[in-house]
DNA sequence: TCTTAAACGGAACGATCGCCCCGATTCTAC
DNA sequence: GTAGAATCGGGGCGATCGTTCCGTTTAAGA
């Protein structure tokens, strides 16, 4: 039933993994439109290479996304071990600043050109989760308002991404993100802060 | 010096009209990057008179976007004749309407593939200036913020279209958009409208 | 009605891009 | 070192799209 996958000679091991890298930081630099031969070009090999690791251009941005997927899956679970009433804030300021790095992540988490539920259902299912957990404690702790849910905050990644992206330098985003943060506490709790 | 413009022949200035209103819709449900041969579809004319009369893509969805932004201005002016305190939240809940109606204009305002400073200079120092009026005049009322200036302000409608677009039904509007109001709102007033 | 210039539309051109093919190269096992 | 298979790379194919060209049609004035 299970195929064994001949290990990969030396040279194409190599040049896989450094498709896999330059893919990465170009992807986040240019985002998902960018024509593989770009990718083929920095990463030193011939297009016919990289389809020889991933079939389609799809399926290489998928693979990129899928890692990032499970690196900001890892910071969230980081957070929830953490301080509970400040957890989702820490992360929803650190999506923001993925959003300013990572415009092929930006996009994927918007939809655009990307089904981000349809190509890795299982990463989505995750990461909602975490959401919710972060979410959860968050509200037990007092310091989000009860009456938001978790796509609310899925919605709201979506806007701060699109934001610091699309408009602004990272002092834009130290200005905005706090305004976030007061909407989301608890009206009439000490959330006034700067 | 002027020169004279002789009148359009009458299936000309027909011609013309349709495609100015097809490119508008078109433009609204397919973004920018629809082709010029599915608006010229649409509107029942070749490619080639779409180009008679604009001369580039790039200057026909400029002059959609013009025209959406000197609506979108005149909504604003409104504004500020109503209520001083509810007018920058009215308009904002009203730019993010448009952000689920009209992704042409969307993309212009988060600058995707087109910058709006750029190609109209006039219209966006005018909505700018709008923009700080509606923000001046909030803050004296009191129910915005002191600490919020009109870059946070455009910055957050590009977050909310992009929210709205991307995101989301209108139910989930609904429920994002007090959260950025109650951000916005002067801590410690009663700011937790619902 | 007839003439003529304006306007029409859609075929065609050139550029871009995803993807494939195949002769040349390089790794690896012996 | 050598055979043979795996891998390489880049030229090429087909599709898409912006833009132009030109033979045909049509409005408008006499």
């Amino acid at each position: 039933m299970t195929e064994k996958p001949r290990p990969l000679r030396a040279d194409a091991a190599r040049n896989r993994a450094r498709v896999l890298q330059v893919a990465y930081e170009t992807f986040a630099e240019e985002g998902a439109a960018v024509p593989i031969d770009e990718i083929a070009r920095r990463a030193g090999v011939g297009a016919g290479t990289v389809y020889r690791h991933f079939p389609t251009k799809e399926s290489l941005f998928q693979a990129i996304v899928a890692d990032r997927l499970s690196q900001v899956i890892e910071r969230a679970r980081a957070q929830t071990a953490a301080d509970p009433g400040e957890g989702l804030y820490a992360f929803l300021f650190h999506m923001a600043e993925q959003g300013a790095t990572d415009l092929g992540l930006t996009e994927a988490f918007a939809g655009i050109g990307f089904d981000l539920t349809e190509a890795l259902p299982e990463a989505e299912r995750e990461f909602t989760g975490i959401m919710a957990d972060l979410l959860a404690q968050a509200q037990r702790a007092g310091t989000v308002r009860s009456d938001v849910d978790t796509d609310d905050i899925k919605t709201l990644i979506v806007g701060l991404q699109a934001m610091r992206r699309f408009r602004g330098d990272s002092e834009r985003m130290r200005r905005v993100y706090p305004v976030i943060r007061a909407g989301l506490s608890v009206p009439g709790s000490a959330e006034a802060s700067r």
